[in-house]
DNA sequence: TTTGGTTACTTAACACTGTTAAGTATATTT
DNA sequence: AAATATACTTAACAGTGTTAAGTAACCAAA
């Protein structure tokens, strides 16, 4: 079955020209710029072709949301190495400012637009993994800090939820310019880093 | 000069039409479905018209954004009476997760969407005072705790933004479904609550 | 009272958007 | 060689925000 495997082949190479269009003007020119159109041309194709190779746009940005994931999931290369947890759950909630505040359209379709959410409810197993894992990989190093008495104790799920929370609400007033008029730009990285460390301190039981 | 003064009361009536359409339209329909031609078609009026009144969509947006923190405002009206600083945060982050989650229409377009923010950015005095109230009222409330011994003392600017973003935090993620996975939507409510009760119990320093 | 100009509004269009029905070649199979 | 399946395109639908140009109605001065 050559001939098989090759169309098979052809197409998955035509699905990642489309996501790379994708990814191209979305990094260039953000997401409002992502058109099935502007698509179609840079991979040369008429804007229906598109559909042959995703159901509509909402796909596609599911696997942008994904792209986000794999990108973050770099950045927090740096764990490695960290074994005292609370110094890892402090790390951890930097990478997440740092990204969010640096990266702030791939944080935008990765936590606040809807697109994304709606594609994966379409899906035969609508589970939300990658966001999952990471409030996870949260749950862990929390869990880590309680057993060794680093932290009051409290249900790791409450607590993990609440951590996401804040640092999520920073990142989106921030990007979402609810700050800017509040803070000086310059100064709401410095701000941020100031809730967190206010946060962890109020949780660290040696603060 | 009654003329132009009649003129002028007419030229408010139709601004007020247009403002009711689009509450209308947005509340019963949801953000997207807020367009020109709607409004146009529910005043009874062409949709060019809409411009003579407001400069653009962004405009309108920025108007209901006002009337989200209005209604906001009324539901804070449980506040009076609570003056136990510690009890009155407490009641300020219940009616925040309230209001979020139980208006998420308004929620979204006072603290996610940017159309409001552009409409402001383009105006002659670009000061977000709804939102610099709101955080004015939070802050007040913190220095009081702190007078009071009531909570550790820290900076109020950061520890303000810091429980603003936890709320925020967690509305956003709810409303716009990184919860729903996780969370059943029955439970979410009470997650955000049990959230609200761990970060004041963390900083009470009679906890 | 007639002329001229302002004001309020509309028509028609531009340049887009996501999406789909129907048509056309090309390639494969019978 | 004829029939069928594949891959792609053309043309269109139904919408979006926005603007240039045109039209009636009203108001003030000649």
């Amino acid at each position: 079955m050559g001939i098989v495997e090759r169309k098979e082949k052809q197409k998955t190479e035509i699905r990642k020209m489309i996501l790379d269009a994708s990814m191209k003007l979305f990094v260039e020119e953000g997401y409002d710029h992502v058109t099935i159109r502007k698509i179609a041309d840079l991979i040369e194709y008429s804007p229906t072709t598109v559909y042959l190779y995703f159901k509509d746009k909402d796909e596609i940005f599911f696997h942008l949301h994904e792209m986000g994931f794999a990108r973050f999931m770099e950045l927090n290369q740096n764990l490695v190495g960290i074994t005292n947890p609370l110094m890892r759950l402090y790390k951890m909630g930097e990478n997440y400012l740092y990204f969010g505040f640096n990266h702030p359209e791939f944080y935008d379709v990765m936590f606040i637009q809807r697109a994304p959410m709606q594609a994966l409810a379409c899906m035969e197993d609508g589970h939300w993994s990658l966001g999952d894992n990471a409030l996870g990989l949260l749950q862990e190093v929390l869990q880590d800090c309680m057993d060794k008495g680093l932290i009051k104790k409290a249900p790791v799920e409450v607590v993990a939820v609440s951590i996401w929370g804040m640092v999520h609400g920073l990142v989106s007033l921030a990007i979402r310019d609810r700050l800017t008029k509040l803070v000086p730009k310059d100064d709401i990285q410095k701000v941020m880093q100031q809730s967190l460390n206010w946060l962890l301190n109020s949780i660290d039981k040696n603060g």
